[in-house]
DNA sequence: TGACAAACGATAATGGTTATCGTTTAATAA
DNA sequence: TTATTAAACGATAACCATTATCGTTTGTCA
């Protein structure tokens, strides 16, 4: 990976966010200091800062809408290779323990959790995961 | 809200799903039984569930990816208003404690919990929410 | 310093989603 | 029933986030 400028910039750009910013975020923010720089190379390099472990993006599935109509609270296991998503009931999760302060004037709504890995096919050899009709379209948007 | 064939059809691709599928996906099903249906309506039907609660989306943040750099192992407080998103050190809550067996093959990576509810500022009355301007552009599409 | 692969800026293309609009239909009341 | 009307439908254009393309510039390394 080759140093330029516009990549440092980005970098400490997310570094100096305490925000979970989105790539235009990002943007807004480095043309701050590089008034020319095009939206395209901060999309580029946040691919490249994924693809080398520098940064990680927040949610798995920000791609596409996923709905479910299970209006019962519930957690879910999701495998990150396919995005499938797999129904864990409230019951079979221990209730979360909170050790310490929420940010100022937050107020609890619900709290979820999601347990993430690979599912049986995505850790199978090679395109086994193609085998898997049942598995939609896999809404990795690469 | 009217009874319609699309509407009844369209629910129950989603009730008979336990795919978490996608607007898409909802659209390939019904078109075996509607096959005149529109995309459009899909999408109508989705946000019209949605507002009245029938259906729920499973991701509150699936609209334009989020990053960050911070790599350690954490949680998120999310609010559900503005989407914003805070760091919950993973030693601030207890591990979480699985009751039950996950699907069949299912390799664990990570687990993760999401603490949802209303920031400080979208509690406030009204328009209070637009007054802290280090809410970055608050991603809800609407 | 020179050669070359990598990265850049500009911009076109794609994919998911929403908006618009003319037509059809479900709901309601005469 | 039938007439009225607001809501929903299908078709399609518009929109926004993201990716691909391409000609030019720049970092790397011999
Ligand atoms: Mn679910
Ligand atoms: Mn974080
Ligand atoms: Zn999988
Ligand atoms: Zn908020």
């Amino acid at each position: 990976m080759a140093f330029t400028f516009q990549r440092q910039v980005i970098y400490e750009a997310v570094l100096d966010s305490r925000q979970h910013p989105t790539p235009e975020n990002i943007y807004e923010q480095v043309r701050g200091r590089i008034p020319s720089i095009s939206l395209g190379t901060v999309y580029k390099n946040v691919k490249t800062f994924l693809d080398t472990g520098l940064l990680k993006e927040v949610s798995l599935h920000h791609g596409s809408l996923r709905l479910e109509a299970n209006m019962t609270p519930h957690h879910h296991v999701v495998c990150s290779g396919c995005k499938a998503i797999f129904d864990l009931e409230e019951s079979d999760v221990a209730p979360v323990e909170l050790k310490s302060r929420l940010p100022k004037g937050f107020a609890i709504a619900r709290c979820s959790v999601e347990i993430i890995g690979l599912c049986a096919s995505c850790r199978g050899i090679g395109a086994s995961n193609k085998k898997i009709s049942t598995h939609h379209s896999s809404g990795a948007r690469k």
